[in-house]
RNA sequence: GCCGGUGUGGCGGAACUGGCAGACGCACGGGACUUAAAAUCCCGGGACCGUAUCGUCGUGCGGGUUCGAGCCCCGCCACCGGCACCA
């Protein structure tokens, strides 16, 4: 009988949904283990071979689990709401939730075509006004403690989607989505204070098990840095107080730079202390023109004017320093203004060449003529008054010290995380349930009324002002205010697409729950994700927002642990043919119904796993995929007609006991396709050699997480009990893997010469004897001097000769 | 520029963390089966020289440590990802 893949896929698929194969419960005697991927945005071109990389990993490492006894919760959702699916439906004049429901759908029986062991009972979808509901319930718990607030700052405005960024949506300056021209515009705007979670997001990365680089990102992205904050006196009689790590330098600052949005130029312009008011005004307007990327373009030039009429005084000099503006200085960060010590940083030193400013000299070691002597962290001081002579690392401490007794300054940690924009001018999200009264400001929704629903509308367009449609929909905008009774507003932003995947893990564990985004016995159940992959991408992103909310819950007393993952893991990207990205731009793109057609959905597992490292991206290869479709009609070939012995035959037990060390092993470590290679080897050692139906039965089972559907269709061929799936893990006895006898290497001076065969777990003598005894080796010691021989147990023999004299 | 990663046959990739480089697979070559082809099964492939043995060279480049380096150290180059005037 032939390898038919069709029929025994379908069979199997339909055998696992009707009995429920891959329910988890909450609750029992087995230890529970939660894996999870991140779930996918159903988009209308539907999955394409990048999703099943990462879902097939976790798949067979929760098919291990289950086999080991634990009780395993691998879920699956939809992350649906977005702005490809808003504009897919306005450009086709249909309703986004039709859409969404068709994309769901198509993916859904795509998910279901590869035969992942997803829990589908507990599947959710972000638009669902039963899961969005505990979404706008979780904010509203943020707005009650202060952490979402509303303010007007300038935010990123993509020119094309009309519409504002989070920074972290703005990739080199232009939008992320679309490739659109980003540039600064004021608007009020609903904020999370991720901030105030900046220290406990850091350090709570040391009890966490995630990948190094991840870790590495996210500590680059929260960005800390330890300094100083420094008052300067001015001669408006203003305090302008600046940020920085190296306040040692103090002597050397001999100009300040305020960025051209800071506060206090507005207020000097307004009290006329300014005498160049025009020239000021007009680099602010200059500056604010700018979008990010041209301001970051110009990178190398420095530009600026200085505020004439007003001056800093240096609070350890006493001397008057002039101030600049400079859009080199970012309002965002730090204090919006710096004292610049041209001596040792290169971009005041630039500016200060730029504008003939004096240079001082207080680290000793470099040339301050030449450039910025940055490299100064172990310098002397020099012209710093009572720092002369200390390194720097007794400076710093010693001014911090001095300041703060003096109240001239103080010890101060900075992020680079910024507050996260949380307003999006679209219909296609959760709307934020404020409502803005005329006489109470803003004022929470009674959590009562949640879901606040998204009105049901046929159609809509976008506006062009920057204001979401909901603004247009005037029944749904009027309101009464929870508080006052009077006549009131909802607040007609959404939440960007970020905030419904910020707990989504937590619902999974109780999805049907009505009184809470999880019940406390199933949190306190499931506890953290066992094991979470996503992507690179997701890293300062929904990673981090997502253990920001977490750690909120946890604060708020919903869930057990502040850390939502302990272990985080991350794969590569499959490329196109070519090593390039796949884009439908290029047309290399790949869909898995095709290779599931024509190979089957086993195959095309298999050969996901086997294409490379998991981590690394690789790319992809049609002629590759056979190698994979052949190996399991070899399995096939092996299994189909009836097997005796059901103990592990004796000629192969040595193979077999290495193959379930090897893949169980390099499933935990997801070296998958080198299990892969050793289940290869296992059966080309089965041709060689005629397996029992024993020897069957265990490659059975250790196929089955990679190939479920054709190792339960042997596995019920051969008349084995239960399913391969549910059967127990085959355990290896270590005894049985090792050899009796080692091939030795022998080499002369370090080179290999030859190999001698002798009985494994020899000493240092018996190998020496048998290398001296080899006839090859012979010939090479003929006239030579024995320096010393080196012998490694069960590796080699080095024997150092020299010519005799 | 900074941070992280990678560099091994014609190709995708292995190498237990310092011990026989190239597992496994693709492609290729040879053989068996077949009227023939496909499929399947068996065998062979790092390069160079040779019938073969032997030998020499070989893990991006240049040095170093070591009995021994793909792996460790120093200095470069290239590519990929992230950040980017962060004071």
């Amino acid at each position: 009988m032939k390898y038919d893949f069709t029929a025994i896929e379908k069979k199997w698929q339909k055998y696992w949904e009707e009995h429920k194969t891959y329910a988890a419960e909450n609750g029992g005697d087995k230890p529970k283990f939660y894996g999870l991927i991140e779930f996918p945005y159903p988009s209308g071109e539907g999955l394409h071979v990048g999703h099943p990389r990462p879902y097939t990993a976790l798949d067979i490492v929760t098919r291990k689990r289950r086999m080991q006894g634990y009780n395993v919760l691998f879920p699956i959702g939809y992350d649906a709401f977005g702005l490809p699916t808003e504009r897919y439906a306005i450009k086709n004049h249909m309703r986004p939730e039709d859409v969404t429901r068709r994309n769901v759908k198509r993916f859904t029986q795509q998910l279901k075509m590869l035969g992942y062991g997803f829990d589908w009972d507990r599947c959710v979808v972000t638009t669902d006004p039963e899961y969005y509901r505990w979404t706008q319930w979780i904010f509203l718990q943020m707005f009650k403690k202060g952490l979402a607030y509303k303010t007007s700052m300038p935010v990123n405005w993509c020119t094309d989607c009309k519409i504002v960024l989070a920074n972290e949506e703005v990739v080199n300056g232009v939008c992320e989505r679309c490739g659109g021209q980003v540039v600064k515009k004021e608007k009020s705007q609903w904020m999370l204070a991720i901030t105030k979670y900046a220290q406990r997001l850091l350090d709570d990365l040391d009890t966490v098990d995630y990948i190094e680089r991840v870790k590495t990102q996210q500590r680059n992205w929260i960005g800390r840095s330890t300094g100083a904050e420094v008052d300067f006196g001015t001669t408006a009689g203003d305090k302008l107080t600046v940020y920085t790590t190296r306040c040692d330098t103090l002597f050397g600052a001999t100009y300040m730079v305020v960025a051209p949005e800071h506060a206090i130029v507005e207020k000097w312009l307004r009290d006329g202390r300014i005498t160049n008011p025009d020239q000021v005004r007009a680099y602010q307007q200059e500056a604010a023109r700018k979008s990010d990327f041209e301001r970051t373009e110009l990178e190398k030039e420095k530009t600026g004017v200085e505020v004439l009429g007003v001056r800093a005084i240096n609070p350890v000099t006493g001397g008057e320093i002039p101030i600049f503006l400079s859009d080199y200085v970012l309002a965002s960060y730090g204090t919006g203004a710096i004292m610049a010590v041209p001596g040792h940083d290169q971009r005041d030193w630039d500016f200060a060449k730029a504008f003939g400013l004096p240079i001082v000299e207080v680290v000793q070691g470099g040339d301050v003529t030449q450039q910025a002597y940055t490299d100064c962290d172990t310098g002397v001081m020099i012209n710093s008054g009572f720092l002369n002579g200390l390194p720097v690392e007794q400076a710093i401490p010693t001014m911090i010290r001095w300041l703060t007794e003096k109240g001239l300054g103080r010890e101060k940690v900075n992020f680079k995380l910024r507050d996260w924009v949380f307003s999006r001018q679209r219909y296609w999200g959760e709307p934020i349930p404020i409502i803005h009264c005329p006489r109470c400001g803003w004022v929470p929704m009674d959590e009562k009324d949640l879901p606040l629903r998204l009105p049901d509308v046929e159609s809509y367009e976008p506006t062009d002002t920057g204001e979401s449609p909901l603004a247009a929909m005037e029944d749904w905008v009027k309101c009464t205010c929870p508080k006052c009774g009077g006549p009131a507003e909802h607040e007609t932003d959404t939440m960007p697409n970020w905030a419904g995947s910020s707990w989504y893990f937590l619902r999974y564990m109780d999805p049907h729950n009505d009184q809470a985004p999880v019940g406390k016995e199933a949190a306190d159940y499931w506890g953290q994700v066992d094991w979470y992959n996503g992507g690179m991408e997701h890293t300062t992103l929904h990673l981090l927002y997502s253990r920001f909310w977490h750690k909120f819950l946890y604060d708020i007393g919903v869930v057990p642990t502040s850390e939502p993952y302990h272990k985080r893991t991350s794969h590569g990207m499959i490329l196109g043919a070519g090593g390039e990205k796949m884009s439908k731009s290029r047309g290399n793109v790949i869909n898995p119904n095709d290779i599931v057609d024509m190979y089957g959905a086993d195959t095309l597992r298999l050969y996901i796993r086997f294409i490379g490292d998991f981590e690394k991206a690789a790319p992809w290869s049609d002629e590759a995929v056979k190698g994979c479709k052949r190996f399991l009609d070899r399995v096939w070939n092996l299994a189909e007609t009836p097997l005796t012995g059901d103990a592990c035959s004796a000629e192969n037990e040595k193979e077999v006991h290495r193959a379930i060390q090897k893949v169980s092993r390099d499933i935990e470590e997801m070296k998958f396709n080198t299990a892969i290679a050793a289940l290869m080897a296992l059966v080309n050692r089965f041709y060689a050699s005629r397996p029992s139906r024993g020897d069957i039965r265990i490659l059975l089972q250790l196929l089955s997480p990679f190939a479920p559907h054709i190792a339960e269709e042997l596995w019920q061929i051969q008349g084995f009990e239960g399913l391969a799936c549910q059967s127990a893990w085959p355990e290896f006895d270590e005894s049985k893997t090792l050899d009796a006898e080692k091939t030795i290497a022998v080499q002369v001076n370090g080179k290999l010469r030859s190999t001698v065969v002798v009985p494994a777990d020899s000493g240092e003598e018996a190998m020496k004897q048998a290398a001296f005894a080899d006839r090859k080796i012979a010939g090479y010691m003929e006239g030579m001097d024995v320096v010393k021989v080196i012998a490694v147990k069960d590796k080699l023999v080095n024997i150092i000769l020299k010519p005799k004299k």
